[in-house]
DNA sequence: AGGCTCATGTAAACGGTTACATGATTAC
DNA sequence: GTAATCATGTAACCGTTTACATGAGCCT
């Protein structure tokens, strides 16, 4: 499984609360893995259990409600054997090929459509991720090993976005091919 | 959900048996969204008790526990309304990106090799789908509006494996930017 | 006083995986 | 006969989502 380990790393950085996890992993990889706080907090309870991380002492001047978790040596030691083993290609259930496989005249514009919004939304992530990368690595050239890793992942999502929207044009392209010319004078859809 | 949606379109073609169903998926989109006939079963007897899919008559010559299942006129219906509902990016929750958040420099030997592992693996991929590409669409130019969607969705395969295995080679060298250099005479890992 | 953000949880339902189980037919 | 393939299922468990619930502190 991954969340739980996922959350293993990022108490490396510091002791965190189930609330700075949740919000953390909005503003980092948020975009393309949603985590909703329940699962953080379910997962920090059997990590709680298993003894791989303990409550970290609270600040007084901190919110009375708040508790913060940090990793134990066993919780370590975990890590170090999961990063050992092997990494499974995500499996991704891209709904878009599904409505693809069911391609034909009668549902051609409807589709269309819903790839134009998909290379929208894609488009708005792409500029997003561009902007954190102006934001924290400016100069990716000489990077401390602990901040390379991170500058990789947002690599990762700026390619991904870059290779879905470049798709999303040959495939509007694609499904366009043998359809009415639509002008501007007459851009009345079909059907 | 997309499961049943993604049966009820394969059932759009000709009646098909959860085995039918299963094979099917493995041989097209099983690369990046494995199922398990399980599933299939599971989901075939809810789809049955909406009323979206019916038993559908089964040759005397074909095998007697066979049980095959078509589309309905409500599952016909369903599948319209569903491809009108807007398609959200799946979140792929890739655990390399979490391996890389823990990227330090006593784990970048095991890091590095993971990404090489997984550049093979997709380099793989890619030659299965370029096959694939090669065998049925000869010619993607003029395509059948039925088949254009299959090629779109294979076009996709492609061009994720591309893009994959080109941030694993920009990860790898990345990684090594500041390792110890290794000759063919000096193959030996640092640490 | 009311609304926002901070902060943590429970319960039910759902979707998916793993393990287990069975039986028919085909190929050697 | 026995191994492989065809074919369908059950049960337990796990991970995730959705809905619901609560309370503290801060700002206006």
């Amino acid at each position: 499984m991954a969340l739980s380990h996922a959350i293993l790393v990022s108490l490396l950085d510091r002791p965190q609360s189930g609330y700075d996890l949740a919000k953390r992993f909005d503003r980092t990889v948020g975009f393309f893995w949603k985590v909703s706080h329940q699962q953080i907090y379910l997962e920090l309870h059997k990590l709680a259990r298993s003894g791989w991380v303990a409550s970290a002492p609270v600040e007084p001047s901190e919110r009375p409600n708040r508790i913060a978790y940090q990793l134990t040596e066993d919780g370590r030691k975990a890590l170090d054997q999961w990063m050992l083993e092997p990494t499974e290609p995500p499996n991704f259930k891209e709904e878009m090929i599904v409505k693809l496989f069911a391609l034909e005249a009668s549902n051609r514009d409807t589709i269309r459509k819903e790839i134009e919004r998909r290379r929208d939304l894609h488009t708005q992530r792409l500029a997003h991720y561009q902007a954190l990368m102006a934001e924290h690595y400016p100069e990716p050239a000489r990077l401390s090993a602990r901040r390379r890793g991170r500058y990789l992942g947002l690599r990762m999502g700026i390619v991904t976005e870059q290779t879905t929207i470049a798709w999303c044009e040959e495939a509007i392209a694609c499904i366009d091919l043998d359809a009415p010319k639509r002008t501007k004078s007459d851009p009345a859809r079909p059907r």
